[in-house]
DNA sequence: ATCTGGTTGTGAAAGAGTTCACAAGCCCGA
DNA sequence: TCGGGCTTGTGAACTCTTTCACAACCAGAT
């Protein structure tokens, strides 16, 4: 069992998602293809995913939805709870503040930073603003997991800094800038601008195409 | 020239912006090796992303700052101004509205769509919430080419269903779910939750590692 | 017991994407 | 004019990911 690629982590998050629904719909055992159908991919695909892990299904009936719900939950550590460190109250940093979402997915927001001293004392859903400069000793004492970058591009690379400093490992970025780390902290970034020009970058290619009489571009 | 990957693309993007910081600061010529050692990609990676364009650089020289940071934008699509219509006006569509950068980089919302009638009629930022039953009708008018999608999970197939009726091609999805659309509409999703859960991922696997005394994963 | 229809798990093949390596080219100074 | 230092552009090699294909297996009917 080799390193996983990022690509099969991203697919059983969705994967997870579907057996969650269907566990509502009080399904009891999922096929491959089922699945794959779900997420527009092929059935060998989501095999090999879960065969990265072990052999959770039963030849001829599939896998049992309960179980492997529950198999990728503990594979992707959503039994567990984060305890996440929020830096930037602005505009997207309150959206994320009111996301209930991430707390039901084990991810609890329990300290929010900011640098600017009108925000710095005032709450956010219970919780109050703290001054950046406090970072590295209230998640030393709340023993903080990850860190979520909610803060203007221009700072968002002095963010990155003291969190290293402070010792967090993990870090959500929300700033459209590539960030630098030292080895051993994982940074991911959410960049709606780069997902809208990519759709961008498409419709010129299908404009294009359109008056080139080419045929056009298929989904994903 | 093949079909251009969506790495590539989603690279471009990267360099763009790097681009229009270097040529704030005055830079004239830039290389390949150091916009590679910008956004941790090797400088042959680079030069290979630019090259299904075209020739930018010169030999000894590298390329010019702004020169190629017109041949992206032009790549892209950023010169041109892409009217948006967003769906959903709860806490991360008014987030989005008042976004400024969107704006910048050519992207309008020029409507905001919901469906709860405590909102239609309001106003954010300048912009009337309109009810969603509108929405095909007003689509034409604007003559709008993207969306992007802000609502519930539960809602946001229904709410893609409307938009693919309304004959739009191109769609931002923020439900973390995958949806269905029909070949020749895009549809690209941005996911906190699943990059929340690959940072998860990394934290379990690199609390068993240390365990186990193996090395730690690097980033990224 | 055996057969049938269906599904998993997985090596091997195919396909994508990335890196290597080097010829071709530019600039500058001698 | 020539040589040295540096950088691009790109086929070829390499690596990573996805798909194929099929043996192994399960359940229920006959
Ligand atoms: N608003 C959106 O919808 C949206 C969408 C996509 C991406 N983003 C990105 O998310 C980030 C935040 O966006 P926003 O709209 O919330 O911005 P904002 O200006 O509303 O909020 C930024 C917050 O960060 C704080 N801040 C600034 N410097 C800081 C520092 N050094 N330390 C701690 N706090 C600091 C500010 O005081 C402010 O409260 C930006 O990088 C933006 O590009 C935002
Ligand atoms: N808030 C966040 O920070 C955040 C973060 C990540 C992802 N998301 C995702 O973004 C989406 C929106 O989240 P939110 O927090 O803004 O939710 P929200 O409840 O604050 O807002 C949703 C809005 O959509 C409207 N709506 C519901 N059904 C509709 C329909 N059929 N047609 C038109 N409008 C409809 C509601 O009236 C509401 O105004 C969700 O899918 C959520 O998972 C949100």
């Amino acid at each position: 069992m080799n390193r996983i690629s990022d690509a099969t982590i991203t697919r059983l998050s969705r994967y997870y998602r579907s057996l969650v629904h269907l566990e509502t719909q009080g399904q009891e055992m999922v096929s491959s293809k089922e699945l794959a159908k779900r997420h527009k991919v092929t059935p060998a695909q989501v095999r090999k995913d879960l065969s990265c892990f072990g052999q959770f299904g039963t030849r001829g009936l599939g896998y049992s939805v309960c179980q492997l719900k529950e198999t990728i939950a503990h594979i992707l550590g959503l039994h567990r709870i984060w305890k996440v460190a929020l830096v930037g109250a602005g505009s997207l940093g309150s959206a994320l503040i009111s996301y209930k979402e991430f707390k039901r997915q084990g991810f609890h927001i329990v300290a929010v930073f900011d640098n600017d001293p009108h925000k710095v004392g005032k709450k956010r859903r219970g919780l109050t603003i703290s001054d950046i400069t406090k970072l590295p000793k209230i998640v030393k004492e709340l023993d903080i997991n990850l860190a979520v970058v909610a803060v203007p591009t221009t700072a968002a690379q002095s963010v990155v800094d003291i969190l290293v400093k402070a010792g967090l490992k993990m870090i959500l970025n929300f700033a459209p800038e590539t960030l630098k780390t030292p080895p051993g902290v994982t940074i991911r970034n959410v960049n709606m601008a780069i997902e809208l020009e990519a759709l961008s970058y498409r419709l010129v290619a299908s404009e294009m195409s359109r008056l080139d009489g080419k045929p056009k571009l298929s989904s994903i």
